[in-house]
DNA sequence: AATCGCGCCTGACGGC
DNA sequence: TGCCGTCAGGCGCGAT
């Protein structure tokens, strides 16, 4: 379950092999993914560079002079860097052939994922144009190396600075919502999936329950500065497996690297007061959280 | 406008 | 051994 770490992690990992490598060949083996894969892919590419790989929230952007090849993991995407003419497995849906060897293959079990192809700039896309800030705005200022390679009001609208305790506290007012889902909404702020959100919360002191609309503006503070703690350690530790992306199919998601507090573990001690750690189901998805520790 | 719940899909796992 | 039900979950979307 690729979360936002995850994205970023596969981003840094692809970019070096695939950035300005020139594309020789598509081959789509599955069209059915959450939407179909374009057929005239190869067409768009072929003869092309991708001359930046970007992110913007889970989505992963490939920017070509003739547009933008966006990716979505969805529950259990994975991009692999694989030699040309690999055998195909089970489940690969996508491969690029690069003048340098490699190929860049989508593979999905699930196909909740999306492999979709962007002629427009990229802040009109439907997809992208409602999404809420970056909680880490300054991996997307890296991202742009390349200034030619995006247009200013799309460059301007993936960086824009704007996740703050005062944009989370205006935000949700009068939203009867529970603070989980308000956060895992990717209107609100993108990248905080369900394992990321129960551990920001934890480390917050906030109850997943609670509605949005209560939260004071000072714990709206604890939980941005939470929200960036967890996510940019599970950077790191995913940057810290990276050195072989490769060659390396054993990389492990950085959830794996990190220490949770209270995702998955439900009737363990509590790591700060022992008491156990509780499980409540909100909407279909599962929150963790210390009775005593969160309120 | 906000909220709710469905559907997409396969693999893992438990019970019989 | 195999079959069947259940769960996992990001996200868009339609219904309310």
């Amino acid at each position: 379950m690729p979360e936002l770490p995850e994205v970023e992690t596969t981003r840094r990992g692809i970019e070096p092999h695939v950035k300005n490598h020139c594309v020789e060949a598509v081959e789509i083996y599955c069209k059915k993914l959450r939407y179909p894969i374009p057929q005239n892919l190869a067409a768009k590419l072929v003869g092309t560079s991708f001359v930046e790989v970007a992110r913007r929230g889970k989505y992963l952007l490939l920017i070509s002079s003739a547009g933008t090849l966006m990716i979505h993991l969805g529950m259990s995407g994975n991009l692999l860097l694989v030699d040309v003419g690999a055998a195909i497995n089970k489940h690969d849906h996508l491969d690029i052939s690069l003048e340098n060897g490699l190929c860049l293959r989508y593979h999905d079990p699930r196909r909740f994922g999306m492999v979709l192809w962007v002629s427009t700039e990229l802040w009109r896309h439907r997809l992208l144009k409602t999404l809420g800030p970056e909680p880490l705005p300054k991996l997307s200022v890296k991202q742009f190396s390349n200034r030619q390679a995006i247009d200013v009001k799309s460059a301007q609208h993936f960086t824009r600075d704007t996740f703050s305790a005062e944009y989370l506290y205006q935000k949700s007012r009068g939203r009867r919502i529970s603070v989980k889902q308000f956060i895992m909404d990717s209107h609100i702020v993108v990248g905080v999936g369900n394992i990321y959100a129960s551990e920001a919360l934890f480390m917050a002191g906030i109850h997943p329950g609670r509605a949005a609309g209560r939260v004071a503006q000072a714990r709206y503070q604890c939980l941005v500065e939470a929200i960036k703690k967890v996510l940019s350690d599970a950077v790191q530790s995913g940057g810290t497996t990276l050195r072989d992306f490769y060659h390396g199919k054993d990389r492990q998601p950085g959830y794996f690297q990190q220490k949770l507090n209270v995702y998955g573990r439900q009737n363990l001690p509590c790591s700060v007061c022992q008491h156990p750690i509780k499980l409540l189901r909100q909407g279909q998805r599962s929150s963790f959280y210390c009775s005593v520790c969160q309120h």
